[in-house]
RNA sequence: UGGGGCGUGGCCAAGCGGUAAGGCGCGGGUCUUUGGAACCCGUAUUCGAAGGUUCGAAUCCUUCCGCCCCAA
């Protein structure tokens, strides 16, 4: 069976590929190119270690090279700008919070990519994602956790539908990053001992703020920062500087820590006040995908994660009208943000999840 | 120019004769395939200025400078 895996020249998708390959498939594999690899980019990559650059590419084609596989690079230049960065732009300028990664696995990997890969005649695509997929009797799918808590990524993968699931393979599921390594040396690898990506992949030196004022210039403002009774404390550099929870950076001093309550971007207004006054036990999302298929329209009990490495927490969910859902959580979860992901798990298994409304 | 109070790092602020707490902010790090949070480390040879008393002063005295309040 001919499966085409997405390789970004990182460890983990490295060893995917060469685990697929070891079992005997006809592995393809893929990077997609993200962005403009110029010389600056290049040097960036170098300095910075992310992923997607054009070293990356390279090593990417290294490891194809080492384990007997094809690989190609597709230009995903355009589409990659359309979908995740555009997004990504937007969101600040309008006092949300995006998160890019999500928006990449529901946006390009998991379609654009997937239908690259049934063109090139593969009956699967492969990643390097810490998550797993299994199917019951009745042959219905179940998107599940990693079997490494610490490394776990399926809260990235919410969107993921029952189609998505039936052509999506995660090889390195069941391990831990560790035993990822280990396999990465025993194929000799030069990528074993890679340092794990991190931080925003085309936002290289992790300025997102001036990414943000790059691309949007027109749309950036100065505004102001006030109390919750309107006290005007001071001044700020745009509204895409700032989230919810939000403690450094404020520049403002107090007897105590002030962390980000509301954004008004409109207004340009950021409220800020105490750390007790961020608790929320409601949200609604929207854009939600049931992974099962099926929307609960009755509460169902969840635990549900408003952002990725943080413990689920207790509540309960039910769908709305137009793919949107409320969820009630049963004790007050701190910084509940526009623009992030809710995920929803029963135990391992993620049931839905949506965007933060 | 009558009376009273205050001036400690970017901000707030302890200390009131024994050799500069703490918080905020800021910088660095840890964590992390988003942002944020959290945690750890660092951040005043110096206390408005100049003299004086003392073994020893941010702490006592004198003068000056700058603020604030109450009277007129």
């Amino acid at each position: 069976m001919r499966i085409v895996v997405a390789m970004s020249g990182g460890v983990d998708s490295s060893v995917a590929a060469a685990l697929l390959a070891e079992q005997g498939h006809d592995v393809v594999g893929v990077s997609m190119q993200l962005y403009p690899q110029g010389e600056g980019g290049a040097a960036a990559a170098r300095e910075y270690g992310t992923c997607c650059t054009l070293d990356d590419l390279h090593d990417a084609r290294r490891v194809a090279a080492a384990i007997g596989i094809p690989h190609y690079i597709l230009n995903f230049e355009s589409r990659f700008d359309e979908t995740v960065v555009s997004n990504f732009v937007r969101e600040y300028v309008t006092g949300r919070t995006p998160i890019p990664c999500s928006h990449c696995n529901s946006d390009l990997k998991f379609a654009e990519l997937l239908d690259r890969a049934i063109a090139m005649d593969a009956s699967a695509l492969a990643t390097g994602h810490y998550a797993r997929i299994t199917q019951d009797d009745a042959g219905v799918f179940h998107l599940l956790r990693g079997r490494d808590p610490a490394k776990d990524q399926s809260y990235f993968l919410f969107s993921l539908t029952q189609a998505q699931m039936a052509q999506a393979r995660f090889p390195i599921g069941e391990l831990d990053k560790d035993t990822v390594r280990a396999h990465a040396r025993r194929f000799g690898l030069r990528v074993a001992d890679k340092p794990d990506s991190q931080e925003i992949c085309f936002v290289p030196d992790g300025d997102y703020a001036a990414f943000v004022e790059r691309k949007a210039p027109a749309l950036t403002r100065p505004g102001v920062i006030v109390s919750q009774d309107g006290t005007v404390l001071g001044t700020h550099e745009g509204v895409h500087r700032f989230t919810i929870g939000q403690r450094k950076g404020l520049r403002l001093s107090s007897s105590e820590p002030l962390y980000v309550l509301g954004i008004d971007a409109p207004a340009a207004r950021v409220t800020v006040g105490a750390r007790d006054a961020l608790g929320r036990t409601t949200l609604t999302a929207s854009d939600v995908n049931w992974t099962s298929g099926i929307a609960p329209t009755s509460w169902s009990t969840v635990a549900s994660q408003i952002r990725h490495r943080h413990a689920a927490a207790p509540g309960k969910v039910r769908a709305l009208d137009h793919r949107r859902a409320e969820l009630e959580f049963d004790a007050p979860q701190i910084a509940v943000t526009p623009g992030q992901a809710v995920v929803f798990y029963a135990a391992d298994e993620v049931v839905g999840g949506g965007w933060i409304e």
